[in-house]
DNA sequence: CAGATTTCTTGATATTAATCAATGTTCTCC
DNA sequence: GGAGAACATTGATTAATATCAAGAAATCTG
């Protein structure tokens, strides 16, 4: 197994507070994969039988039903993903699937569990991480319980052009198929809803936005903390 | 306080496993309050100081943003709420809001996190229970994203009716008005809904609702149990 | 119990979002 | 560079949901 990314992963917040021995142990059944654009590394459903750790990509989490789908997160290094489920021993609530060409950190679950038993300053970590990974989808619903399909994509773009320097522009890391489920719209309604913000100073050029007129769009967005600022 | 109630807290998965002694200290700046119907317990915003416990009554957790508000979940006993905001030391993301007549255990929220760095045996138990509230919140936006209002209420009303017996009626323990922000709808639409489930075999008698031919509405349904089932 | 208040239902209409269909655009890869 | 595929946009239409308004039913209260 390739170790040069490791101390990227150790400096995780899950790790970090780990013993080196607790560390050492976690990984030693451990394992690096790369992986193609577009594979479906877990199905819902599946029983959970590794903690991914995407270290290099991008993975989206998709949820199934009613012959559709749609995506319920992200995935950015360095991130973990589907930990609640290794946790409860239970099966995956949600697919994942990788959006690129990926590498990832693949800790069996039952390392986990019994690094649990052993490293109390890891459970402690382990329960932050779960707390903020809880209130994340919170604010998820709640943006899909209290806003229009335009207000989504509004706060989205704002929350997007600050992460990447408030500069009055954002480059779309998604295609827009993927930003559309992950709003929670069809791709059709998105391009509409992009139409609609030309209004309020958005340009768009493929996956380049222009954000012109800032302070309209957030008049239209009426940003809430409790919704759009991220977990520290 | 009275104490009369501290076993059936005590029996809660959280709080099990602890150690005696932790489980007194805990409960050593804890107390008992009763509230009436309709009282704020705590509003969205506010940092959280107490971890709340439902001994009694019902208690809703509400979002509020747009000018409107949403039910997130209704808590019944014996259940806790906002337990992520205490373990984040961080602002609550919702309201609570009792539904009838209430009494609730209030835990310092320094007190857990002190529980926490004592007892691991609580640190484990709370990363389970973190985890299952996190899954929680996942169905609920899948439910959300991936069905129509009158598939939600179908599911919800068959998930009540197996909870009640399944005797063939469902009894609401919550108004219309509530239920519908629970399943993300407007009262008039929760109306109607019912209304197109009348040709499944429901039938609507103000809170009591009879199931006549329940496979009709499991095959509207399309019940998953990657959304329905209850977390064990 | 009567009156007042709240909750629920129903109908009419408006708004929002999804679907279907066609076309334009970008990307891929030989 | 060009053919083919995937992705994105646009328009027309339909479907789902919300809003507004009114009335009916249930409940609270003195």
């Amino acid at each position: 197994m390739r170790t040069e990314d490791l101390p990227t992963v150790r400096a995780l917040d899950l790790f970090a507070a780990m013993s080196d021995e607790s560390f050492a142990d976690l990984m030693q059944g451990a394992f690096f994969q790369r992986f193609p654009p577009q594979v479906m590394l877990i199905e819902e459903g599946d029983t959970a039988d590794f903690l991914y750790v995407v270290v290099e990509g991008m993975v989206e989490m998709i949820a199934q039903g009613n012959e559709r789908e749609t995506t319920i997160a992200v995935m950015e290094p360095v991130s973990t993903f589907i930990l609640a489920a290794v946790l409860r021993d239970a099966v995956y609530l949600m697919s994942a699937r990788t959006l690129e060409r990926s590498r990832l950190l693949m800790i069996p679950a039952e390392s986990i569990r019994e690094a649990m038993e052993r490293d109390p300053a890891f459970t402690r970590a382990m329960v932050r991480e779960l707390a903020g990974a809880f209130r994340g989808v919170i604010k998820s619903l709640k943006s899909q319980k209290l806003r229009s399909a335009v207000e989504r994509l509004a706060n989205w773009l704002l929350v997007a052009h600050d992460d990447q320097g408030a500069n009055g522009t954002v480059t779309l890391g998604i295609d827009k198929r993927t930003l559309a489920a992950l709003l929670g719209m069809t791709p059709e309604n998105l391009s509409r809803a992009f139409g609609t913000l030309r209004g309020y100073g958005i340009e768009v050029a493929g996956r380049e936005i222009v954000l012109s007129r800032p302070d309209d769009l957030r008049g239209l967005a009426k940003s809430n903390p409790l919704i759009d600022d991220r977990e520290t």
